[in-house]
DNA sequence: CAATCGTTATTTGTATGATAATTAAGGACT
DNA sequence: AGTCCTTAATTATCATACAAATAACGATTG
């Protein structure tokens, strides 16, 4: 056991919500992003969910009440629930997103993610430059300190995640926040191919200083320069574990 | 009074649903986004819900589960359910988005909107110039003409819309398209102001047909540049609402 | 025949009351 | 001072009704 992890608290470990609407929506979530039930499709209704989970009917109203309120589904009287159109989903909801990564190829997702990333991310850095107050730079600063002091490793995501999410909160846009959740995804899960490939890292703590000095001195030019050139690496380092990724197991089981 | 606004129904009303969890959760989803329960408060619990409304405790729970799937709250056994820090909340949800506008001063969203708007539709359009479908074109094209055909005024509205939804749809990247309620939010709200300042919309048709055109040739650089034009236009007309506004009524009741 | 208008059946919506599970908080005992 | 136990507050789950909405069907009628 390593003596400098004693402070480990968990990060994103979640996994203990162990409600059962919550299963319930979750294993019906997935069916959903999988496509068991498409756009259109009539769900099962709550009586079959009992039969089907041995749940009460409380339980799994609950559970489709919850995906209702995430645009999955519309329950209408004497017809049921139908599954929505896909533009209606909340796909930035975080549970929908973590549906959406099951079912997708991590590769499309990727590809996703960056494009939107290359189109917001240099903005976001702009805005944060030109809207940020004390305190936010204090919280930047501070994300990108421990992130350079984390052991090279699993250690340095959450300070990186913390970072750009600092990032976006400077932007002062509420519009724009939803986007944390993609971004924290975005990273994280990147994080468990690129370690595996041995990327170095040592690289990517230059480019954030980048950023941040730019927000310090309120140069949005700058720092949207400096997002995008990180971004750029961002892309390089995926086009690698793409590469590795193609030849090492060429699709889902 | 002015015999033009006979026909001025509610511009929101999605009244007609009548379920009560829905009320509650509106009721609730409104004091949340009001300040009347800040972030960190804890709520009433489900018993104190009931006598408030009057309601069965199966009742508030779904309307608690709903404010829990969109963010808002997170419910724990023996604490209550407490509001969640507002970069949790889904703001890009259609119901969130709409209490959150009826809670802001419109001029603040406004600005916020027109923000995100010249980030990200530059790119959707420059995208969809990209991406685009033979169908999705089409549908644009559609959008256009029933926009350019429509009587002056409200009817306008809805093919607008239409344009801008097609126009991200055909940018062909699921993450991006939460923001499609921004954008129907933003344009639905807009003319209700714009409406009443008398803002001529000639101007507009010309704008979006150059859109239309650049995505047709399949030119992102000019269907960028088409787009960031339309939204200049829009800028200047929302500043000429919003020096009236102030005028008129510089504080909400 | 076509159209209209009830009737019925299906499904979600709401209510009630009871029990279980979780856990913060306080108290008892070292 | 700390550890363990008990208690109480709150949400979580279950079971069972009944209400309301409405699609589907069928009867009635022009």
């Amino acid at each position: 056991m390593n003596p400098g992890n004693l402070h480990q608290k968990k990060p994103l470990a979640k996994t203990n919500d162990s409600n059962l609407h919550r299963k319930l929506a979750q294993s019906i979530g997935n069916q959903i992003l999988t496509g068991v039930y498409a756009p259109g499709a009539i769900l099962p209704n709550e009586a079959d969910w009992c039969r089907i989970y041995g749940a009460s009917r409380t339980t799994v109203r609950e559970a489709v009440k919850t995906l209702n309120a995430k645009g999955l589904l519309k329950s209408r009287t004497k017809i049921g629930s139908r599954v929505e159109p896909r533009e209606n989903w909340n796909i930035l909801d975080r549970d929908v997103l973590s549906w959406h990564i099951a079912a997708m190829d991590p590769r499309e997702f990727f590809a996703s993610v960056q494009q939107v990333r290359k189109i917001l991310e240099p903005e976001i850095a702009a805005l944060a430059a030109a809207n940020r107050t004390a305190a936010q730079l204090r919280t930047i600063t501070q994300a990108f300190e421990d992130m350079r002091n984390a052991k090279r490793g699993r250690d340095s995501v959450e300070p990186d995640v913390r970072f750009h999410l600092a990032l976006l909160a400077a932007a002062n846009n509420a519009l724009l926040s939803p986007f944390g959740i993609m971004i924290e995804s975005a990273l994280t899960n990147m994080f468990e191919f690129t370690s595996t490939h041995n990327a170095e890292p040592d690289i990517f703590i230059p480019r954030h200083e980048n950023i941040l000095k730019a927000v310090a001195r309120a140069n949005p030019k700058a720092a949207r320069r400096a997002a995008q050139i990180l971004l750029d690496d961002t892309d390089t380092t995926i086009a690698g574990f793409s590469k590795a990724a193609k030849a090492k197991k060429p699709r889902k089981s």
